[in-house]
DNA sequence: TATACTATTAACTGATCAGTTAATTAAGCC
DNA sequence: GGCTTAATTAACTGATCAGTTAATAGTATA
C-alpha cells in the first residue's frame, strides 16, 4: 500500500489523540469538571490508556498547559515593534487561541490548590512582554513615565477580556467574540486606543491634522461593510 | 433577656444563614464545584434546611445570582460624570466585590448548559452604562466617532481584568489584585489612562505644559513610598 | 393539654467518577 | 511457531455527591 503502514498498535499515536481530546476537555470544563472517561471517549481510546500514558488525570493535565504556555511563548517573539500594533497583536493572536485562554481563566478561578504550574515560563514570558515595552518606551513609542507594569496588565486585560467573558460581548453587542466582524472592529479599536495612548501629546494633534475630524477612529466604519486596516500596515 | 429573644427556631434566620454560606461557595467553587453539604455545614444548617428552602440546588444558585446583580445595579447610578472618573470608579466599585466578579466569570466559562440568569437585568445595566457614555460623548468629554461599545468594553476589561485573573497580577505585579497599594496604584493609572483618552488631541498638550515633563503620569511613585493621589483628586 | 402544623434532624439511596485489576491480544525476535 | 514484551480491553471498586425518607422536636392555638 501507499503511504506508512497503519498498525493496528501505536503508543505515540494514542499518546496524541489522548492530549487532543484532553485539550478540549479540559479547556471545556477545567480540571475539576474533566471527565477522564469523557477524554477517553473522545479519543475513542480505553480509558486505561490514559493511566498507561500518563499516570493520573493531575499529570496528563499538566502536560496539557506545559504544552500550551510552551506554544504561546513563540507569539511573543512575532509582536510588532509599534505600541498600536503590539496590542491589536496580542489581542488577535490571543483571540485565535480560545483554549489558551480558557486554561489560563480556569487556572486563574478554579487553581483547586494545586500550586501554579510552569510558574517560571509565565513569569519569563511576562517579563519578556515588559522588556519589549520598555524597549519601545526609551523609542518614543511610549511616554516616558509611564508605568510599564500597569500598562502591559491593560494590555492583557483588553486583549483577553472578550474570550475571557464572552457573555458580555454577546449582552453587549450582540455577537460571539470569535465572530470576524467582532475581532476586526475590536482589533481596529485596540490600534486607535493604543495609537492615542502612545503617542506624546505634541505628536497627537499634527499627525491628525490630515482628516478633518482628527479624532475619529477608523473602526467605527467597519459594520457597514468598509475595508478595515490590516496588521502591521499602521506599524 | 436584653435584645430580641433568639428563639431556637426561625426560618427568616436560617434562610439568611443558607444565602450567605451559598453566596460563599458558589463563589469560590462555581455552580459545578460548590458542594450542597459545604453550604450546609458553613451555614450552620441541615443539608435539608436547603432543600425545604430553597428547593434545589439550581434554584439556591439562581436566587444568589439574582440578588447580586440587583445590588450590583445600584452602583451604576453613583457613576463620576466624567470619564477617567468613571474608569477608576468601575474599577474601585467591581474590586471590592469580589463575589460579583467571581459569579460573573463563573457564569462565562461554566454555564453548565444553563440559560443565561437575569439576563434582561444585565442587558438594562448594560445598556444604561453605554447611554451614560453617549452622554459624556455629548458632553465633549469623549472624542466623537469613538464606538462607544467597544468604549464600554475597554472599561469593563480595565476594570476586571485584574481581580478575574490575580495569578496573572500576582505573577507579574508580585501583589494580590486586593491589596490597598496595588488598587490605589491601578486606580491612578486607570485616571491617567482615561483622562488621555477623554481629552480631545488639542486641549491635552495644552492642559500638560503645567508640568516639565507633561506625559508623566503620578501613579509610578507609587511602589517607591511617596504618597499618591487619593480618589477624585485627579478627576 | 390535646391537636395541628412548622422547622429540624439523622440516616439512607442511586448515580457518577477517578483509579485499579487482571485478563487478552498484537508485535518483535529467535 | 514459540516466547517475551508492549499495548489494549472489560469489568470492578470505593469514594463522593445531590437529593430523599421518615421520624422528631418545637410552636401556636383551641
Amino acid at each position: 500500500m501507499a503511504g506508512p503502514r497503519t498498525t493496528v498498535r501505536n503508543l505515540n499515536r494514542t499518546r496524541e489523540k489522548i492530549l487532543a481530546a484532553a485539550l478540549a476537555e479540559f479547556s471545556a470544563r477545567g480540571f475539576a469538571g474533566a471527565r477522564v472517561d469523557a477524554i477517553a471517549r473522545r479519543a475513542r481510546v480505553n480509558k486505561r490508556m490514559l493511566y498507561y500514558c500518563f499516570g493520573a488525570k493531575q499529570d496528563l493535565y499538566r502536560e496539557i498547559l506545559r504544552r500550551k504556555i510552551a506554544e504561546r511563548a513563540e507569539f511573543i517573539e512575532s509582536t510588532p515593534d509599534d505600541f498600536a500594533g503590539a496590542l491589536a497583536h496580542i489581542y488577535l493572536a490571543g483571540g485565535t487561541d480560545i483554549d489558551f485562554v480558557r486554561l489560563m481563566e480556569w487556572e486563574a478561578i478554579d487553581s483547586g490548590g494545586r500550586k501554579c504550574i510552569a510558574e517560571a515560563e509565565r513569569r519569563a514570558l511576562f517579563e519578556k512582554a515588559v522588556d519589549r515595552l520598555r524597549v519601545l518606551q526609551r523609542e518614543g513609542s511610549i511616554p516616558r513615565g509611564v508605568n510599564l507594569t500597569q500598562l502591559f496588565i491593560s494590555m492583557l486585560s483588553l486583549a483577553l477580556f472578550p474570550l475571557v467573558m464572552p457573555q458580555v460581548i454577546r449582552l453587549i453587542h450582540g455577537m460571539e467574540p470569535t465572530d470576524p466582524r467582532f475581532m476586526r472592529q475590536r482589533a481596529n479599536f485596540l490600534r486607535w486606543l493604543g495609537d492615542r495612548l502612545g503617542k506624546t501629546p505634541e505628536t497627537v494633534p499634527i499627525r491628525s491634522r490630515r482628516r478633518r475630524n482628527p479624532t475619529t477612529p477608523s473602526h467605527t466604519a467597519v459594520r457597514r461593510g468598509r475595508s478595515f486596516k490590516r496588521p502591521g500596515q499602521l506599524a
